[in-house]
DNA sequence: AATGCGGGGAT
DNA sequence: ATCCCAGCATT
């Protein structure tokens, strides 16, 4: 077995006396797995370099629109938010429009993404960034952390993707790529950062990240990996193991399959992309929930404006100003 | 560790 | 029909 920071190859920049890393604590902790084969690097980066898919946000380094894509990416599939990351970036060009917005206009742009809530937390990010960053995104972990809505993946995304550091944000992408083509075994969270990390090569923690997300995307996919044509099956760790898939249903994931129509995330949605239309009267509640019962509708209309979706406003319930 | 949160695409 | 998706916050 061997430690990460061995020899990656060319363009590695880990040393074996612990880098510092930007995550804390746990920066140095070795994480131990199999030697990483030297030439994975390069030839991840080549095919990345000829085969990248073009997304929007790849043609920008602007943090604000990084981070606004970074939102909208989560839990949601790559080519659905391209099309709503041009239209909100057109109709909110900078982390001042946004900030300068009312909620209800920004969760009216938000339509068809889902997870309204995003859209409240990043408009909240917007103005805390106007306020209190002097309108500039964040360039440390601690305080992109601190933005409502930026978990430990948000925001090293936007540390990679906007400004270039070296850390590895680790997606539901890069988390599988890491267990079964680096390590060939299951990783724990604090396990699959460190390594991210440690494998950045110096200097190229865009092009890095996107690679490694890529590769999930078309090749080492979850549900059936098309391991014939990856570009880097022969440094694959589960392909010279011929085991398990390491990243199967024991590994990360947590999913509880229960049927969307009918439950109360699908009438909540019913009655946001209502009020998107315009204020609902009380009396008018179950009609836009699509539910027959009115205490049900209350309920939910309650549960928005807890969550800061909606508000009352002379009997009616509106999104909010 | 579990749960709530949307909606659409892929198989 | 079911799984999955560039996750996060709360309990």
């Amino acid at each position: 077995m061997g430690v990460v920071g061995v020899d990656l190859g060319k363009g590695y920049s880990l040393g074996g006396e612990g880098k510092q890393l930007a995550h804390g604590r746990d920066a140095t902790l070795p994480v131990v797995v199999a030697p990483v084969h030297p030439w994975l690097g390069d030839v991840l980066l080549d095919w990345y370099g000829a085969q990248a898919r073009d997304l929007p946000w790849r043609r920008t380094r602007d943090p604000y629109r990084i981070l606004v894509s970074e939102i909208m990416l989560q839990q949601t599939q790559a080519s659905r938010a391209a099309v709503a990351f041009a239209e909100f970036t057109s109709r909110f060009p900078t982390v001042r429009t946004l900030a300068g917005a009312s909620v209800a206009e920004v969760l009216t742009a938000w339509r068809g993404l889902g997870y309204n809530r995003r859209a409240v937390g990043l408009h909240k990010a917007a103005r805390s960034i106007v306020e209190e960053h002097a309108g500039v995104v964040p360039q440390n972990l601690t305080a992109l952390r601190a933005l409502p809505g930026v978990g430990d993946y948000t925001a090293r995304a936007v540390l990679a993707f906007a400004y270039g550091q070296d850390v590895g944000p680790v997606d539901t992408n890069v988390a599988r790529v890491l267990s079964r083509a680096v390590a060939g075994r299951a990783l724990n969270r604090r396990e699959a950062q460190s390594l991210a990390d440690a494998l950045v090569p110096e200097g190229q923690g865009h092009a890095w990240s996107s690679a490694l997300m890529d590769l999930g995307a078309r090749h080492c996919t979850a549900r059936r990996p098309a391991c014939d044509s990856c570009p880097v099956l022969r440094t694959c760790a589960w392909q010279r193991s011929g085991g398990e898939d390491p990243a199967g249903a024991t590994a990360v994931r947590a999913r509880s399959p229960s049927p969307f129509a009918g439950s109360d995330r699908y009438h909540r949605g019913r009655l946001v992309d209502a009020l998107r239309a315009g204020p609902v009267a009380a009396a008018d509640l179950a009609t836009a929930a699509r539910v027959t019962d009115r205490v049900k509708a209350a309920a939910l209309a309650q549960r928005l404006v807890a969550d800061g979706l909606a508000e009352w406003d002379a009997g009616s319930l509106r999104l909010p100003t």
